[in-house]
DNA sequence: TGTACATCAGTGAACGCGCGTTCACTGATGTAC
DNA sequence: TGTACATCAGTGAACGCGCGTTCACTGATGTAC
């Protein structure tokens, strides 16, 4: 049956936001097209309706799923350490598919398509950008350096800390990158606060 | 036709040496039985006859990918500079599949059965021992608080770098991630040697 | 040491399931009068 | 505004390929005499 052209605007919206969030969850070899869009509440068949094939979802999916992020840690007194402890929240850890895509799919998107790569490219350009911009450091240079190996290091604390088999030594990574690679040395550590939202990085509309 | 013992032993060493380099260039989706089968030598019907599934190959491969390493940086002078020169070697970087197996596959093994993920665990911790006991720091925990920093940012590092589509920006994130996790601040970006290994971080037996 | 036979690693065809993709059909939407 | 018809989003069956897994068969190995 024929269906309203909102409605077909809609179901574009939530297919995307869904294979983001199951991508993100299994990986894209663990996420089939029937999966998604039964999780869109639509049938596998309307698919090609919406893309030419499962590599143009991924592509599309990837882009949207780079955009739609939390930057709510800018507005803080102490942009850093709020990063930090919002980026390596247990929360975050634990719900991959509502948190950072780099994180998630951070190994794999090298095996994707030129789309996927180059949308996950300029998403890292700009958030290094951003987090040059409210980073300490003498000169611009110094600045952008410490905005980089401050997102390795919390992209990198993520991935270890779930990959991890072991709670204690989950949190072990957690704790210990919010200390460094938060802002005031020490200080994140003492400041046990969870983030208001439920979803890390991710921006609720 | 049957084989010799030795043989035998043989196969099942290649079969998981080749496995484990299949894995970390394309993934565990990446690679079928046959192909691993085909790499080492054999035809697929044969590999029923070594593990009795493919999980158990992918099990195997982690275990002896994540215990294959090269720790020749321990040996250096300042051990935290040659760890990050060769870890952030561009030939490290171009060749996954002769490398970091918790930087190639670091975000694919959360949905791996448990012994795959107690591997990487296992080898992460022992990572995380060795670096500290090199780590400058007052302290023990000073110490092991800066390993566990480290391996975050070296592989966050490499993963981005590694995922990102403009080869200018790769060559940037190696570069400042070297700087700022190797020893000395500023040391590791003007010594411009490449390791004499053509596989960082990768036994050559 | 040499011969006869049992063992079993490897081969390649075959099976079955899952998944990406296609397509004829349906019926609600939206347009033309 | 109301009616008739063309459009087209969605449905669900079907196709085909790839991949994990099985199995009857082969022939070299290794053992028993």
């Amino acid at each position: 049956m024929k269906v309203s052209r909102e409605q077909v605007a809609e179901n574009r919206k939530r297919i995307l936001k869904v294979a983001s969030k199951l991508f993100r969850e299994k990986g894209f070899d663990g996420v089939g097209v029937d999966a998604v869009m039964k999780a869109a509440g639509l049938t596998h068949g309307a698919f090609y309706g919406y893309f030419s094939s499962k590599e143009e979802l991924i592509d599309q999916a990837c882009a949207q799923g780079l955009a739609d992020v939390d930057e709510s840690w800018r507005a803080s007194s102490d942009p850093l350490t709020a990063l930090a402890g919002l980026y390596l929240a247990a929360d975050h850890c634990e719900n991959p598919g509502e948190g950072c895509l780099l994180a998630a799919l951070g190994s794999e998107v090298v095996r994707q398509s030129g789309d996927a790569r180059r949308a996950l490219t300029d998403a890292l350009r700009a958030r290094i950008d951003i987090l040059a911009e409210l980073s300490p450091g003498d000169s611009p240079a110094a600045r952008r350096e410490k905005a980089i190996a401050t997102w390795a290091g919390l992209i990198g604390a993520l991935i270890l800390a779930r990959a991890v088999d072991d709670p204690a030594l989950t949190g072990e990574l957690l704790r210990t990158g919010k200390a460094v690679f938060g802002g005031k040395r020490g200080h994140a550590r003492r400041s046990g606060k969870r983030p208001t939202g439920r979803s890390p990085l991710v921006r609720h509309p």
